[in-house]
DNA sequence: AATCTCACG
DNA sequence: ACGTACGTGAGATTA
């Protein structure tokens, strides 16, 4: 059967120009020609043919005036406009298919879904054409029959819907889709649908009466809300039927061969690229993806006498998705010179040292192999390069899937998806390519490193690290659920004697979680001052409210918030994650952050409440292991000191030098003031300006933050710039050089690109100004941290001891301390925190000790 | 899936 | 004239 592609035109257009229009800076090529949605609809339209490699293709158009529009105006009153800026992108795109050699189609009176609903309906009827709809409406659904597919396309990725999984999705025939959007509409497109009903309601009414009429047929037998919102809606739901149902007899004179795909007229293709200035897109044309990439030899292992490993190599753990402390290891996979080859688990349980060699590995995600390893006993070594690492150095998106980084090189490595059926067969081939990938850009990524002068960074701090981390995530902190529980059933009743008090202010009960509603009962009902809106509505955050304490419904609105936060993040949250062992083990995401800080997830343990003495009490869950104490190890003020480090400024080295608490010491200066002459307030001023400072300062926050106006802010930051002139000069240079490079740089040779720099939008280079201020700051004590990480557990190591480093919070260390090995440790983690890293302040660190987390501090 | 709110350094 | 502090993750609601 030959394959006919379907496109659904205007659909692809809307979609590329929403994705990037949202910002209000559009794309556009130097004559100020919108060329957003073009961009990406030409992306697709490529992605597509790589994709399904069609031999005809159409892409249908809406024109004019279309026939249910019409009627749908007269029903509501017309749907929104089109803007501008996208309406002129349309006869371009046109354009470029004829170039690319698709055939559009469009028709006076009818919609693309009409145009493709023709074609697919010709499909049909002749068995030697099987149609394949490209489209993110799911209107286009009703059209899928045995010779119809839908490759319904998301924000990200696709899901290829056929008859089979349209059915195991929506439990009903694909037709049916008609009657379901008659009954929950769409919003986006304007489809009133029964009022009330939702997706999971009007699945469920339609499973059980079949269709629209149906349930109107059988209307006495469904009960309460439904019912009153079907009638009501009845009249509703009849209109939408008509607006959603695709007309499929379009007049349309063409005949099969016509769209006959025959491929891109480069000359055409450059002459048109080059008014739009798409100089990446020309750069592609005349050159055919290479596919090679996607063959490999496959060889599944299954009898161990078959390996041989006799040189360096690369492997890919392959597990289940989902948190890698409870997945399930399939298998690996490796990939040399000579070995393409995939070891399932079933081989390798009986193996379990057949990676433990003198031979160089290198992986993707090295703590994750780690850690799975560990749980399974497979025991490994010679692990030198980790490709998730490198490219995060690197300033390449790094996620999880390394299918998303291959892409991005051109290698074609499937991406996951939960809703794709995959055979064993593909999913080891994709495994042993993800082999490959990481075998064969190896040298790649360590070239670019040295050229960036990486190697350091990535040897001695990340790689090490990546161990040290995954110790600490296998060894996980012990939890006593007892004091969650506990304080659960206090804040428990605590909320509802709150929540009684809140309705009562009310006059009605309402959710007190959805800002929705308790912005209106505040700011509509009991019309108090001070609204502020946001995007959906009024605004409730803590500083709208902040203002509002004179009114006691907005203080039990606070407490009520405050507890309600501690109680379902952190008590509900907490105990969810709490595993067997009664431990919890969070993940550390190594390769997130633009800074090189580290994040936790799963739970995060670095948010865990210590600004408030109430929810402080959550740390008291957090103990240590029998006959140990739990140690905290903080550094002090340690980005003030790298700012102050950083710019050189003598005045600011010096206060470190003296022992004069610092926002003191800043205040003294700033003030002109004796040390006895600084009051609380001028301390509480100078530390936020210090923290504005480290942030890259703007008079609006600080302002927010003093709870001052912008004017005194502005005053309040001149001040200190007289006061300290060199921190001026600092921040010039480092933007200057930034801009002039593009990137900032930390102590280690962390590099951050900012492009928001070059943005033509002020915001945006502003907040880039702060970001290349700050990122230095910030990057250069997360190094610091790392490197002491990874000094610490080496010397744990060589001395055999048994405490444990449990976790890091940025500036911070926790350790589950044996009491016999108290001194040491406590001599180790300070002799080492304090001279890592030599720096022109000296780096001073507070250690705490106690009987679990909230005594600790 | 996006938005709002809020927890941490 | 614009609308902001830097860096994160998670839960609840709404669409």
């Amino acid at each position: 059967m030959e394959k006919v592609i379907l496109v659904d035109g205007n659909n692809l257009l809307f979609r590329s120009y929403y994705a990037t229009a949202y910002t209000g800076n559009i794309m556009r090529n130097s004559k100020g020609f919108p060329t957003n949605g073009l961009y990406g609809f030409v992306n697709m339209i490529n992605k597509i043919i790589s994709e399904e490699n069609p031999k005809y293709m159409m892409v249908a158009f809406d024109i004019g005036k279309t026939f249910r529009h019409e009627k749908y105006k007269e029903y509501k009153g017309g749907r929104r406009e089109t803007p501008d800026d996208l309406k002129m992108q349309f006869p371009v795109a046109k354009k470029i298919l004829t170039a690319m050699g698709i055939k559009y189609l469009e028709k006076e009176g009818y919609e693309a879904d009409d145009i493709i609903g023709t074609i697919s309906k010709y499909c049909e009827s002749d068995d030697k054409y099987e149609a394949l709809i490209v489209s993110s409406d799911k209107d286009l659904l009703q059209l899928i029959s045995d010779e119809t597919t839908v490759k319904l396309l998301k924000t990200k990725d696709y899901v290829m819907m056929d008859k089979k999984t349209f059915i195991d999705t929506y439990g009903f025939e694909p037709i049916k889709m008609i009657d379901l959007k008659s009954l929950m509409g769409d919003a986006s497109d304007n489809i009133p649908g029964v009022k009330g009903i939702g997706e999971k309601g009007a699945i469920k009414l339609l499973c059980e009466y079949g269709s629209l009429d149906g349930i109107y047929e059988n209307i006495d037998k469904i009960g309460g809300a439904t019912n009153n919102k079907l009638v009501e809606g009845k009249e509703d739901a009849y209109y939408s039927k008509e607006l959603v149902t695709i007309y499929r007899d379009v007049p349309l004179d063409i005949k099969f061969d016509d769209l006959l795909y025959t491929g891109d007229n480069n000359d055409e293709l450059k002459i048109i690229y080059e008014e739009l200035e798409f100089y990446s897109l020309i750069k592609k044309l005349g050159t055919p993806k290479s596919k090679e990439n996607k063959d490999v030899v496959v060889k599944v292992i299954d009898n161990i006498n078959d390996l041989v490993i006799d040189e360096d190599t690369s492997i890919y753990v392959d597990t289940s998705a989902g948190n890698y402390h409870d997945v399930i290891l399939n298998g690996v996979s490796l990939y040399n010179s000579k070995l393409s080859c995939y070891i399932p688990y079933s081989i390798l349980k009986d193996n379990i040292s057949i990676l433990d060699n003198e031979y160089i590995k290198y992986t993707y995600d090295l703590k994750k192999l780690l850690v799975v390893f560990n749980k399974y006993g497979i025991k490994i070594n010679n692990i030198s390069f980790d490709t998730m690492i490198s490219a995060y150095l690197l300033n390449y998106d790094v996620k999880d899937d390394i299918g998303y980084l291959a892409k991005e090189l051109d290698y074609d490595i499937s991406i996951y998806d939960k809703k794709e059926v995959v055979s064993d067969e593909e999913k080891i081939k994709r495994s042993i390519l993800k082999a490959k990938f990481i075998y064969e850009t190896k040298n790649k990524f360590e070239e670019e490193m040295i050229k960036e002068d990486n190697i350091n960074l990535f040897n001695n701090i990340e790689m090490p690290l990546a161990r040290v981390l995954a110790d600490m995530e296998i060894t996980g902190i012990k939890v006593d659920k007892n004091v969650l529980i506990d304080m659960g059933e206090e804040i428990k009743i605590k909320l509802e004697l709150i929540s009684k008090d809140i309705f009562n202010y009310a006059g009605e009960e309402f959710n007190i979680n959805s800002p929705k509603q308790l912005g209106e009962i505040l700011f509509d009902k009991l019309k108090l001052p001070g609204a502020k809106k946001n995007k959906s509505g009024y605004a409730t955050d803590i500083d709208v409210l902040k203002k509002l304490t004179d009114y006691p419904i907005v203080n039990k609105i606070l407490e009520y918030r405050a507890l309600a936060k501690l109680y379902s993040t952190y008590i509900e949250g907490i105990i969810n994650e709490v595993k067997d062992d009664n431990r919890i083990h969070t993940i550390y995401t190594q390769t997130l952050t633009r800074t090189g800080r580290l994040s936790s997830i799963e739970p995060n343990l670095q948010n865990i409440p210590a600004r408030s003495e109430y929810g402080r009490l959550i740390r008291k869950a957090f103990i240590p292991e029998d006959n140990s104490i739990i140690l905290s190890a903080d550094y002090s003020q340690i980005e003030l000191r790298m700012f102050a480090h950083l710019s050189g400024v003598s005045d600011l080295i010096n206060s470190f030098h003296n022992n004069i608490d610092f926002h003191t010491k800043t205040a003294m200066d700033i003030f002109n003031v004796p040390e006895e002459g600084v009051t609380k307030n001028m301390r509480r001023q100078a530390k936020a300006v210090n923290f504005g400072i480290i942030y890259g300062i703007s008079s609006y926050g600080l302002s927010e933050d003093l709870g001052i106006s912008v004017k005194e802010a502005k005053e309040f930051i001149n001040k200190y710039f007289e006061t300290y002139p060199g921190v001026k000069d600092y921040m010039n240079r480092e933007i200057e050089t930034a801009i002039k490079n593009g990137y900032v740089k930390t102590i280690m040779n962390r590099k951050r690109i900012i492009n928001e720099l070059n943005s033509a939008n002020h915001m945006v280079r502003s907040m880039g100004e702060r970001m290349a201020l700050n990122t230095p700051v910030q990057g250069s004590a997360a190094d610091i941290l790392k490197k002491a990480m990874v000094e610490i557990y080496n010397i744990f190591n060589e001395k055999g001891l048994k405490s444990k480093m449990l976790l890091q919070v940025h500036d911070e260390l926790i350790f589950n301390v044996y009491n016999d090995e108290f001194d040491t440790v406590k001599d180790i983690v300070y002799n080492t925190m304090t001279k890592v890293y030599s720096l022109s302040v000296p780096l001073d660190v507070d250690i705490e000790v106690g009987n679990n987390w909230y005594e600790a501090k």
